[in-house]
DNA sequence: TCTCTACGGTCATCA
DNA sequence: TCTCTACGGTCATCA
């Protein structure tokens, strides 16, 4: 893990970089976290892998899904091996009866499904090198739509009127006071008080945060059925495009898939900052050169008696970087050819 | 002008190139011919010039579109002063009364526009070095609809039912069995047989070619306002996307104005030549390189007892890309450092 | 007689 | 707490 900035680009403003620096360190501080618990409680990882079991109903006010969480975001690290067994992937096309899978267009999970294992349903480390996002979208809508149930989601309904069973709870402390936005957009379940008290798992990030961040495409985040997302008015001016939310675990959990694990988001963080150095230091070693033989030959020029000069070339010289290089024996000025 | 092939993709299979060539070459022949013939015709760029005056009806068979196409292909030869008077510009804001102006909504132009001046009125030459497509586009279609008069174009009506006047006839031959999809299209009254007998002003070209052979880009290719087109099944496959055709005296003129001449589309053409084959020598010589340090390291430790080896520096040497160079005097193994 | 969109990166611009 | 699209070039892929 590198303690460089990484969502900042060329021009970032100062609040911009320390923006994306605290965002990073708090996803560093997540991780860790998460390592420790899922240490301490290694049996945890179960319900991860059953996620895609929706014939259990979840045990409600459980924090299963937070630790299912660490079992994902720990990724490559010491646990790849169980959370990329292949028995997961089975259990997708067995446990599922397509003749009750009901599409209800509007996008929608019903409420027993864990939004936590929403998107580990999606097989993104199936997903062949680079098979093509569309595919792999749509790929991931099938899969959604399997995990879909019964009737469409109700968001008139009343927490209160149903059955204590069927009452849908912070998944933090479990009250009743959920957020209904967030429940409907995010399909996450948890209250005002717990989202401020876990920004490292609830916190929104813009879209451009995103993509500078976690390295997300425009196609990735412009899919609202790969990661959904909460619209508000630009905050520079309300006549501008809107701003788009995302929420922090949900991204996490993508870039993880995306990229296999956070040392490899850290690893192409590393090469394409190494990229856009070279970039620079290739310009600007490109305009020394070109100076230096600029100024080589305006001395030549003013000290000189201003006849035509031919050039005198020396013999080639191939030179630490594979060109064969000439120079005038009178001016100094260079010159580079391709040998074959 | 330039007898290598423009519109060659690093790919391109032998018929594309070979089309690719003969579109070129038709092209020079098409400018030779109208610079002749301009030469020959002094005057008559004249009604080019009157291009946006709406009140006067087009002299009927006359070849003067022709001629007036002639006095824009020649761009920034020799007579662009004259056309790019300012008193041009000036007569669009004043001949037109703006309560008169009706949009169709369905992007026609009435039949007595010309539609070889149908391009002309928009000022690329007015528009300043980068202008946003978008806006210039808006602006394009703004003049577009100043140009529109009364009634929407009916399709339906008969030429022959028509008085002598209004009848539309062909621009070269002046028969009345103008193609009709073209004149619905293109706005464009040609018949099949001059279509045949002038390619180099009546083909179509691919979507695809117009790309590569006049370097438009896919959002001006995609305004059809700006340039309209035929869709035609895909001849690979007939479920593909729909092939689109554009008129080539349309795309000529549309280019010719955005390169400001077409020894600058020329030039454009051999800077990306150029930038396309330093990039070719760069990566192989870059391959050559480490191919040559790879097997110097590769013999070295070949040859050498296999002991561990502190490359041993030289002093660093600047060669004449401006890299500072030092070698290992051991294994001959190269490093380049930036020196500030 | 093919076309579209994706990928890198970098902008300005505008919204 | 900003977002979009344009520009170069180059692909594979798919349609």
């Amino acid at each position: 893990m590198t303690t460089e900035e990484r969502s900042a680009p060329p021009v970032a403003t100062e609040e911009q970089r320390t923006r994306a620096e605290v965002n990073r360190l708090k996803a560093i501080a997540i991780r860790e976290a998460l390592r420790e618990q899922a240490e301490s409680e290694p049996t945890i990882t179960g319900p991860a892998l059953n996620n895609a079991d929706s014939s259990s109903s979840p045990a409600l006010g459980s924090k299963r899904p937070f630790a299912a969480m660490a079992s994902n975001r720990r990724g490559g690290e010491g646990r790849e091996d169980i959370a990329i067994k292949p028995a997961r992937k089975l259990q997708k096309f067995v446990e599922y009866e397509f003749a009750k899978m009901k599409d209800t267009k509007g996008g929608f999970i019903s409420a027993e499904d864990d939004p936590h294992s929403l998107l580990s349903a999606v097989d993104l480390q199936d997903k062949p090198a680079h098979m093509s996002l569309e595919d792999w979208a749509k790929h991931q809508l099938k899969m959604k739509l399997m995990k879909e149930k019964s009737g469409p989601y109700e968001p008139g309904l009343s927490a209160l009127t149903m059955g204590e069973k069927e009452q849908v709870r912070c998944y933090e402390c479990g009250t009743v006071e959920v957020d209904w936005k967030w429940y409907e957009i995010f399909k996450c379940r948890v209250c005002a008080g717990c989202k401020d008290k876990m920004p490292e798992k609830y916190s929104l990030l813009t879209k451009t945060e995103c993509r500078n961040d976690y390295f997300l495409t425009d196609p990735e985040l412009r899919d609202e059925e790969l990661l959904p997302r909460i619209h508000k008015p630009n905050p520079h001016r309300s006549t501008w495009n809107n701003m788009m939310l995302y929420l922090r675990y949900q991204v996490e959990e993508f870039a993880l898939k995306k990229w296999g694990s956070m040392e490899n988001l850290d690893k192409e963080f590393e090469r394409r900052n190494g990229v856009r150095k070279k970039r620079r230091d290739d310009k600007f070693r490109a305009k020394l050169k070109s100076l230096k033989n600029k100024t080589r030959v305006e001395s030549w020029k003013r000290s000189a008696d201003n006849e035509k000069h031919e050039h005198a070339w020396g013999t080639a010289v191939t030179n630490a970087s594979g060109e064969s290089v000439r120079t005038c024996e009178e001016c100094g000025f260079e010159i580079e050819e391709l040998v074959f």
